[in-house]
DNA sequence: TCCAACATGTAACCGGTTACATGATTCA
DNA sequence: TGAATCATGTAACCGGTTACATGTTGGA
């Protein structure tokens, strides 16, 4: 749960109320961590039973008072201790790549739509990444914010890197697809059966000692 | 939820009980889609309710008895029809990047070594797949499963160019990292809290449009 | 007139993980 | 002797999303 620290984070920066920091979030990290109001409010409620922050009703007409939240020496020791732990590796859960995994379950000009619907969101993506780094290069030159921004163009920049691997990925898989004949595709459930069978008997013991050290090897290093 | 469908594609290769499902799952998908044997159950019987695989009853002495799993028709409507339908792209949950944003808050040295223990994992994971893509490459060579293997091959590939550029921007970042004088960090807090206004009140504001463009302009393309 | 913004929350659900329960067999 | 494999499950919990509830103000 890492909503916790997010929101210890921004409170480090500055008292804010549940609703403000929501749009804090949208307008900052929601690349790479999204947070609901409907997750941000309890949430808010059970640092403060924790004691880690502080709040301070400011009563409004006509409106629902507005709860401001500030981070106190334990939260801001919390936070500190956080962000200097090494995080466990967030496991992937990609269901693109379920459908490619089964790729051979269906005809070969079937799977190729899915990649390219992938790709061109892949692009909107990076486009809108190019727009918003252009706004903080501006920002930063004219402001003395220059660490601020810093990490923030970090942080983007691990999600341009990211999804341009994958966009490379999707165009490679194209192409390699592209280039396969016919043949291979739709074979029929009976004779997948039998493939599999083989398939499985044979290469998935072969190949334990390798998935083993790939897809494993990194689990037990986690730490909080 | 994919595991109803990622099980439905095994299935479709042949009969299988929750236990050899869970095998098959570690020894191959593991790396970007893991399950768990209490999730698999439960979800077997789900499918069997719905009507989309039907279960066999193996009689075992000394042992509980094997439920076989074989895909119905049904079935394999629902799993062709899925894997042609384009995945909504998995949503992004990165707690290093929370780390990383808020790397301003704490002393220089202290988030570089967060990152190197991410980066040593990567490379632990890269050594992993490059391993377990040398068996591939052996085994496909010398069967006629060629076609199974390459969709194989290709959700390797995915994970292998995500881990490069993952540990290629925290490289980059280090190394940026290091050449930042020491000036800018260990802001104390009145300041920083100053500093973050000033930031949140025109920066934020500003950055709006770009931001939005970037992070929320694929969300509405999404298709189940 | 209608929608967005302000401002707070609760409740139901959902997919997934961890822990618990049972118990024989085989191999080191 | 003790761990791993075979084989099935349940229950509690957890982080997060979606839907629901309330009600004002100000601008298009």
């Amino acid at each position: 749960m890492s909503l916790r620290h997010a929101l210890l984070g921004f409170l480090n920066y500055g008292p804010h109320t549940g609703y403000e920091l929501k749009k804090v979030f949208d307008v900052s990290v929601a690349h790479f961590w999204n947070a609901e109001l409907s997750q941000i409010y309890p949430t808010l409620k059970n640092l403060e039973t924790e004691g880690l922050v502080e709040m301070e009703v400011e009563v409004q007409a006509d409106r629902p008072n507005r709860k401001v939240y500030s981070i106190t020496e334990d939260g801001r020791r919390e936070l500190l201790d956080w962000l200097t732990t090494p995080a466990e590796p967030d496991q992937v859960r990609e269901a693109l790549l379920i459908k490619v995994w089964f790729g051979s379950s269906v005809k070969k000009g079937e799977i190729i739509p899915v990649l390219e619907k992938r790709a061109s969101e892949l692009r909107e993506r990076l486009a809108g990444y190019a727009a918003a780094a252009g706004f903080v290069r501006e920002y930063t030159a004219r402001t003395e914010m220059q660490s601020e921004a810093l990490f923030w163009q970090l942080t983007m920049d691990a999600g341009i890197k990211h999804s341009q691997a994958h966009l490379e990925w999707i165009e490679d898989t194209i192409k390699t697809l592209e280039k396969m004949g016919e043949s291979q595709f739709s074979t029929p459930p009976e004779s997948l059966h039998k493939m599999h069978t083989k398939w499985r008997v044979e290469t998935l013991e072969k190949l334990k000692a390798g998935a083993e050290l790939a897809f494993r090897g990194t689990e037990p290093t986690t730490t909080g």
